[in-house]
DNA sequence: GGATATATTATACATTGTATAATCTTACAT
DNA sequence: ATGTAAGATTATACAATGTATAATATATCC
């Protein structure tokens, strides 16, 4: 989260971007110690020392900061989990534990967990049409679909984007749903059974090897 | 919508369920006429000639107004289509003909579907532990599974109620995808994509008769 | 009729999000 | 270097949302 150096930057943009920085983290901060809902627009300007107009400029709902923060967390984490999943034998298993590392994440986080999820599915209705915003475990699950479909293991008259956008929301339900209510069932065995349903669908399978 | 008589009720209540019609009445009168953004509640109170303070005790948010409207028009869309259900031939052929009943209305009513969906999402995730509100839709659809699992063509290991749960968020996906951009791709189409996504799964299928 | 519960109301308030125009800083070209 | 254009920040004002409180009206029940 440092405000580390971008070479091709001005100090105008440079500046822009360090007071973006400050904001996620006198936000964030703020967040952790009060929680989100108590904490207003105005008092992260005030200890950010800057306008509240300002800050609207940068984030136009409060949500949108912990957004910004979470896509950055995630970006981190996909990197590390990329590589791994390489071994692994089929699809199933490459999906689930792609999504059991970030959900080590989410169990720990839930209140933000919430508040991104929330904004997320909001923005993809009513927000404007950039579906540029691709999450980080989104590109990843991309990756894995793709080549399930190369290997002839996934069905090529679906596209990638159509499957992934379905995972994807599917997912956020479960975890929502977890989040409601943490104690009713665990978060890792829900989303196998997710990504099961998903793969082989609601058919009822005649066993072939009985 | 018109307040009709119900039997063990007393002045009280009827006259606060009427104001609650009025309120619905009047409101959605100024949505189809000026658009719900440019609608505020202080106008809807004024036209309903209540103060704006009730009209919040009725409803707490704009959109929950557009939501009870649609839960009635739904149930009586319900009411009509369930019986046709049964000729139908399995699971996947009754899921599409439930969702493409739905469909002719939102296709005419594509504002009033947005906010509503919008709404809805938001509570599945934000709001109370009231999964009470079940719509209509999602009861028909559950009736559907439940019975294709009676049958033994629709898998008894995953539960009716994430089933139903799965399926009602993956069609409101599809059709806020639709609402953005009607034009892009026929909503029955994609409808009845997922459906089949959803029973078959997406996994590659070997033909089994060539 | 009087006590009680509930719906409605008037009023005030904190907060959100937007609009406008002024001010300050940077970037760039001459 | 200097003036100008672009863009970031600011002060200020505003409409609207949603909540809190206490007062008032109306219905219900004994």
């Amino acid at each position: 989260m440092e405000p580390m150096d971008v070479p091709g930057e001005g100090r105008m943009e440079r500046k822009k971007r360090e007071t973006r920085q400050k904001i996620i983290e006198v936000a964030m901060d703020l967040f952790q110690r009060q929680g989100f809902n108590n904490t207003t627009m105005e008092q992260i300007a005030e200890v950010a020392d800057i306008a509240r107009k300002t800050l609207y400029n940068h984030f136009p709902v409060k949500e949108a900061i912990v957004d910004e923060y979470v896509k950055a967390i995630s970006k981190g984490l996909a990197k590390m989990t990329f590589d791994n999943l390489q071994n692994l034998p089929d699809t199933s298993t490459r999906l689930i534990a792609a999504l059991d590392k970030a959900y080590e994440w989410v169990e720990i986080n839930p209140e933000i967990t919430g508040i991104c999820l929330g904004y997320r599915l909001k923005n993809m209705f009513m927000g404007p049409g950039d579906c540029s915003g691709e999450t980080a475990t989104q590109s990843i699950m991309t990756e894995i679909i793709r080549q399930g479909q190369q290997a002839g293991e996934i069905r090529r008259d679906v596209s990638v984007k159509l499957m992934v956008e379905q995972l994807n929301i599917s997912r956020g339900v479960i975890v929502l749903n977890w989040l409601k209510d943490p104690s009713r069932f665990e978060l890792r065995k829900e989303m196998a059974k997710i990504v099961d349903l998903f793969i082989y669908g609601a058919i009822e399978r005649e066993e072939l090897e009985p």
